[in-house]
DNA sequence: CTATAAATGTATTTTTATTACATTATCTTC
DNA sequence: GAAGATAATGTAATAAAAATACATTTATAG
């Protein structure tokens, strides 16, 4: 653990060592670690009432090469991983209090996605998509907006593909499919009873099953490849399924992976797509009052 | 706009009206921008070949107090923005490389997003959510999927809502609203002409129009009120629509202001919703092999 | 060209941080 | 529980860094 990145919680850690004067300045940057930033060792020194090479030597204990590089560091720690720490959405909270607070926990969670994701897992997923004759994306209830994302995004690769989120016809694609197929199954839970069903069907008529969806769940255990998620939500009464974000942005890391791995071959294809677009659209001058 | 959240892309900005000596420290930082928050005053006017006072200077012309809270802020856009740089995915990248590239782009999207929304807006389409008698998602394309995920996030409040995303059904929806209907339209350009049109249809009818969509576009314009992003994408071939993250997150805060709004009164409800959804999950204990 | 203004640099002062060393408190051992 | 040792803290001096005032240079307009 680099005691650079979490500063404040290693302030704020009551297992810390510090002695009775290094405690008092603990506390004072505490109080107001956003000013302390901009302070000057003589103002930190008088605000916690001990001397300036106190505050001094207490930097460098914590790992700073002195006390402009610990105002530095508390900046950066400040910027990052502080602000969450009372993220959780309350009654009382309003417009300009509660907004910042979802778009941190979503950020969070894309953050924690990021840092949880096996790079090796994620290319043989490429492998598969590659390698695919046909995709489907199936999603029930909140991820059905996410499967029928992800074929707008995979529409690009000439790779037939669709989304679909009625259980009957998900029911019906996997009982009829055959080798090449490639089903991506995304559920936060990976409880659903009728999408684990239809991963089965799926490889028992030898299709592939790609799911998304939580560790250790029925549904990954029904998959050929499971990319788990844990970002663990649904606690909280008031903050959203912020797993989504993190599934979408998974599905354009795939994306990604497939459009680098055909290369320059399939970009006539995507400029014509993006042509028969523009007569659908204001052109980006004219005017309309 | 605020200088401090964007030092590095101030600096690198081609249009800036920096004079001979001060572009020479722009340069001298924006070669090692890391090195420099480390740096003192001397050493950074020695690298650049310029005296200290024009350091001092050219902080000062920056927004900055001086030079160390100069160098604070260049710290905190290090650590925010600067990962983004140079985070645009190039065609020898592999998953390991490309994976956090595209999670910090979206991180990123949030971050900008979260900087930019206007509270008192939100409070404002939080009002006429709440007084509406009925609402409507309408999306097209890559905006259809986050219409289609607001009305499930929707769906929790008593108000009738439903999500489009058939032109068709769209304009026709419009045409025959009534006034205490909600249309939100979702674009991430706002120079779709059908939605543009259906924005105006709807109005007429006296009803409210809301838009997610781009400042100052056609959309924005005909709406009553528009919470406008500008998360500028679309340039990099490989780099997906980050927006649509942004939509999604800036409606989860819509619908959290609504039931924070909306008070206890409706607990019961979520409660009733989530228990129908039990039966259709494998239970949390049990098993299948 | 000259007058003027803008830009840059030099030298100085002020502020800030660090070090060396003295003092006080705390702990250990008999 | 007192003497010696050790750690913790503070005082005062020094060094480093930053900001200022002012001089010089360079560019610009008439």
């Amino acid at each position: 653990m680099t005691p650079s990145q979490n500063l404040l919680a290693e302030l704020a850690k009551p297992t810390q060592a510090f002695s009775k004067a290094e405690q008092k300045v603990a506390s004072a940057i505490l109080a107001n670690p956003e000013l302390t930033t901009r302070s000057s060792i003589a103002r930190l020194a008088q605000s916690a009432k001990v001397s300036e090479p106190t505050v001094n030597r207490f930097c460098k204990r914590l790992g700073a090469t002195g006390f402009p590089d610990f105002k530095l560091k508390l900046a950066l720690s400040l910027a990052s991983g502080a602000r969450f720490i009372n993220s959780a959405v309350a009654e009382d909270d309003t417009a300009p209090t509660f907004t910042p607070k979802i778009f941190n926990a979503s950020i969070h969670a894309l953050e924690i996605t990021r840092d949880s994701v096996d790079p090796k897992l994620i290319h043989h997923v490429i492998d598969e998509v590659v390698a695919s004759k046909r995709i489907y994306f199936f999603g029930q209830g909140n991820s059905g907006p996410v499967a029928l994302d992800a074929e707008f995004k995979f529409f690009r690769f000439n790779t037939p593909v669709s989304a679909h989120q009625d259980p009957l016809m998900q029911r019906m694609l996997a009982a009829a499919s055959k080798p090449g197929d490639l089903f991506v199954i995304i559920s936060y839970t990976g409880r659903t009873i009728e999408l684990v069903e239809t991963a089965r069907l799926a490889r028992d008529s030898l299709a592939t099953v790609i799911s998304i969806t939580a560790p250790a769940s029925p549904l990954a255990r029904a998959s050929d490849l499971a990319i788990t998620l844990d970002v663990g939500e649904d606690t909280d009464e008031y903050l959203p399924m912020t797993s989504r974000l993190a599934q979408l942005t998974l599905l354009d890391v795939i994306a990604t992976g497939v459009t680098l791995r055909q290369g320059q071959a399939h970009l006539p294809h995507l400029a014509r797509i993006k042509k028969s677009l523009t007569s659908t659209r204001f052109d980006n001058s004219e005017q309309d009052a």
